[in-house]
DNA sequence: AAATAATTGTGAAATAAATCACAAAAAAAT
DNA sequence: ATTTTTTTGTGATTTATTTCACAATTATTT
């Protein structure tokens, strides 16, 4: 039986996941979750129903063990499946996406990359050699990845996105501003890195009436 | 008197904002909450709900004017309050922010990058100039800049954030997967991208039990 | 002119998420 | 050995968010 686990929780997770890391960096053994509670500004009873979702157990006056706590958490968040995507655009940031070796740590392999641009084609990124677009349909399905990250001009997104969609790609992670329109069967999900760091700056300025 | 705005409704905005610029490229003047939730796989009654918000009254059996919707939006999240901000560390991804222009169309002005390596001291990236990291206190105080975008390795970013601390840096935009220890009067906003992509690809192959 | 259909605005209900509060456990101190 | 302190686990409560349901409005059709 697989259990849900909401948007909210999973993030949460990964910021455990890095004090984790931190923690086994430094030679610490446990942690509790006031610990952690205080180094997130959030409330302590919630960090230890998040690691319910975990089934790991904490010892009382103790805490948890950060090794296991490590090790449920990459289980959960799926980091030892190996997923294959390619990132589509080879613009600075799908460039920069390509050289980001943290990917591979969260189990997400970059096989490829994709550009229309001739100029482009068979340069070679951080080992990963870009292709033109039309090579993907048949890459996809020789290698059998589902996953796209795109990259490319919010001019262009929709129509590249109609193209995934035709590759039989069923994933694409949108660092676009574009909304696409996709069907039912593709789940896209919008990178929306302004929307969200927008009201975190500029909570004390909002506007008066 | 100042509204609060929470952020899941700010991240939806953006996304409604997206949406407009694309009807205004297509000459179309109005738009109904039920398109707008159809295309977003949301609930109508939550569109209009958002809309209350912006203080943008539509009209029975027309709809929202496109124009007027997304000037509200802009004003709600600030796009016109020029915010000046640094991008600490010039890595991969320091210098594709850098690059990223639209920044700029939501009142984000990237006015400098800083590094410690002396090699790129200098450098130009898309008319801005990199820095060594030892001029950032100085230069922070000159222009008021109180926001910097952290895009330095994980190892070095609770050091060097703690010298942004030091330099009165105010808002933190992490894109470092470190959990950053700061003062309660620093933000820190942690651009999690792992974080809830994991989830989202990872939805139909979380482990059995 | 009347009927129909689409759409807003919103109160009520349902659902989801976060916080509170405290019993139980167990390490540490007395 | 007993008390104190810290910490887990969790049921109850509160708060936030989403969805439902429908009256009111107004363009379009008949």
């Amino acid at each position: 039986m697989s259990k849900h686990i909401p948007e909210k929780v999973s993030n949460r997770l990964t910021l455990y996941h890095s004090i984790m890391v931190e923690y086994i960096e430094n030679g610490l053994d446990t942690i509790s979750s006031p610990q952690i509670a205080q180094r997130l500004g959030i409330d302590d009873s919630q960090v230890r129903k998040d690691f319910k979702l975990l089934n790991n157990a904490g010892k009382c006056r103790v805490g948890y063990l950060v090794k296991d706590l490590k090790d449920s958490i990459e289980k959960t968040l799926g980091f030892a499946h190996a997923k294959d995507a390619f990132i589509v655009g080879s613009g600075h940031l799908g460039l920069a996406l390509a050289k980001y070796d943290n990917f591979n740590s969260y189990g997400l392999n970059i096989l490829a990359l994709f550009d229309n641009d001739p100029q482009k084609v068979d340069m070679q990124v951080n080992n990963k050699q870009i292709f033109h677009i039309s090579k993907l349909p048949n890459l996809a399905k020789r290698l059998g990845v589902d996953i796209a990250i795109l990259t490319v001009p919010r001019q262009n997104a929709q129509q590249v996105a109609d193209f995934l969609i035709n590759s039989k790609i069923k994933y694409i992670w949108n660092f676009t501003p574009a909304v696409l329109k996709v069907p039912p069967e593709v789940k896209v999900w919008n990178e929306n890195i302004m929307g969200s760091f927008l009201q975190f700056a500029c909570k004390d300025i909002i506007q008066e009436d």
